[in-house]
RNA sequence: GGAGGAUUCGCCUAGUGGCCUAUGGCGCUCGCCUGGAACGCGGGUUGGGGGCAACCCCUCAUGGGUUCAAAUCCCAUAUCCUCCGCCA
């Protein structure tokens, strides 16, 4: 949910960022007229119970003469009461509903545009070459690492098993993750992949991609998508110590995913499946350094992918391609030979204080006066949430199977990866 | 799955229909006292919302209900605890 205050102020500028975005710039001025019978609706009501309050009261003083016109007063007044707070609680809904519907404010700098009209902000490493390049599945069935055909038998299609030194890879990019996101002074999180309808509301991920999630229908529960639902959950309806942020998270969770809109898309291999493992950060900061601390995911996100030695570029997602609680998104795509092209293996997502406001997560801070005086009432300050993948682990396995492929048939095992592999330099064909 | 019990402002706690407009303690904090401290004394200390402000409204796990009036009575739900059953 955006910042109303921020609207009152300047609706103009939140008009501007749903245009930006390709949304319905009508939805804002449906907010404010929203919040404004919200307000009459509040003061209509509070007036009304005041005078309840004061004539209840008076009920047990009357004397017995004028007892009975007090009661009288005083039933007529709960009924009024009660039809105001009907309406107080339509027009919250209302409000709430209308506040749902408009996507969060794109920070400035984002390119215009969909899907393709990304700006690269970086490349990096050498692009392998690799004169005949073969797919991730067929390297990995001659390794024995993926086997997707008793994938599909077991559980269907865009499922799979990862065996032997696929098992190994899976916990060796894990383990490297894990390793690099506690140096840097993430928390390390096991996080629950079952999540309460609140959670998966509160997080967004039911509004327009709710045909994504898997819903447990007899239990009511969500399987999370990415383990940020449960991080961004986890301090839900909290209010943080202001002075301990950032309260940085690194979580590992199975992730599902229906994929009901890609049919046809990636239907070979692992890059696109229905069930992978993640690592994925997550950051409480203060509003105010959510941007610097976007820069910093990515360049954790970078850090990695500079171990597992891969060529990447960083591209700027378009305004249009943004999720709806993201005011920024910067997505690692790495280079497959095998395609010829980029795929994204990571991404991370500015979604200031908007996903905090919709979870209701504030920090509470010390506030200080003019002469930098600590006063006696802290004050409530709003946070922003951050979120960037580190590894998602299939799609890692499926590009370093690709992107370090080598003639003879063997696999290239990056140096950061070696200690959890046995020391092993290649992988071979068995 | 069954049977009990619990849930009050950071923590503990008083409170069984009407000055509860919620008690007391701890903690925190401001002030006084002091050369400076400790002790002691006094004040403040849940959130949210409306209003230019004075001030007002809501909030006793959550949602309903009864009543002129609910922390208090009734119903449902959630979470936690104990015991039984089942089970890694």
């Amino acid at each position: 949910m955006i910042d109303l205050k921020l609207l009152r102020d300047d609706p103009e500028a939140v008009r501007a960022s749903q245009r930006h975005r390709g949304e319905d710039e009508s939805l804002v001025d449906a907010l404010l007229g929203a919040d404004d019978a919200r307000r009459a609706a509040i003061t209509t009501a509070d007036n009304l119970r005041a005078e309840q309050k004061t004539v209840s009261r008076s009920v047990s003083q009357a004397s017995p003469e004028e007892r009975p016109h007090v009661l009288a007063k005083a039933r007529q007044l709960a009924e009024e009461v009660k039809a105001a707070e009907a309406e107080q609680t339509a027009a919250e809904v209302a409000l709430r509903t209308a506040h749902l519907a408009v996507s969060n404010v794109v920070e400035d700098g984002v390119p215009e545009g969909g899907e393709d009209d990304f700006v690269t902000l970086a490349t990096i490493g050498t692009i392998p070459e690799v004169a005949e390049p073969r797919e991730h599945t067929e390297i990995g069935a001659a390794l024995r690492a993926i086997d997707t055909e008793r994938g599909a038998k077991v559980s269907g299609s865009r499922f799979y098993f990862l065996t032997g030194v696929g098992a190994q890879l899976e916990l060796a990019l894990v383990n490297l993750a894990m390793e690099q996101a506690a140096a840097a002074g993430f928390i390390p999180v096991i996080a629950p992949a079952l999540v309460k309808p609140e959670t998966m509301e509160g997080t967004g991920f039911l509004g327009s991609h709710s045909s994504e999630v898997y819903r447990l229908a007899d239990d009511d529960l969500y399987l999370v998508g990415t383990s940020e639902v449960a991080l961004a959950g986890y301090h839900s309806d909290e209010i943080l110590d202001f002075d301990s942020l950032p309260l940085r998270y690194a979580g590992f969770s199975s992730c599902f995913r229906r994929e009901a809109g890609s049919h046809g898309k990636d239907t070979r291999g692992i890059i696109r499946v229905h069930w992978f493992d993640k690592v994925e950060m997550f950051a409480y900061v203060p509003a105010e350094e959510a941007k610097d601390e976007h820069q910093r995911l990515l360049a954790w996100e970078q850090e990695f992918l500079g171990k597992l030695e891969l060529a990447y570029r960083v591209i700027d997602v378009a305004a249009g391609d943004l999720g709806s609680s993201a005011s920024r998104k910067f997505d690692c795509e790495a280079w497959f030979p095998s395609q010829g092209r980029y795929r994204e293996l990571t991404s991370t997502s500015n979604c200031t204080t908007f996903q905090s406001r919709r979870l209701n997560i504030r920090a509470r801070g010390t506030v200080y006066d003019s002469e930098g005086r600590k006063l006696p009432s802290p004050g409530i300050l709003p946070v922003a949430t951050l979120n960037g993948t580190l590894c998602a682990v299939s799609r890692t396995i499926a590009c370093l199977l690709d992107h370090h492929q080598q003639p003879d048939g063997s696999v290239y095992v990056p140096k950061a990866l070696r200690p959890w592999l046995g020391g092993r330099e290649v992988l071979t064909p068995q």
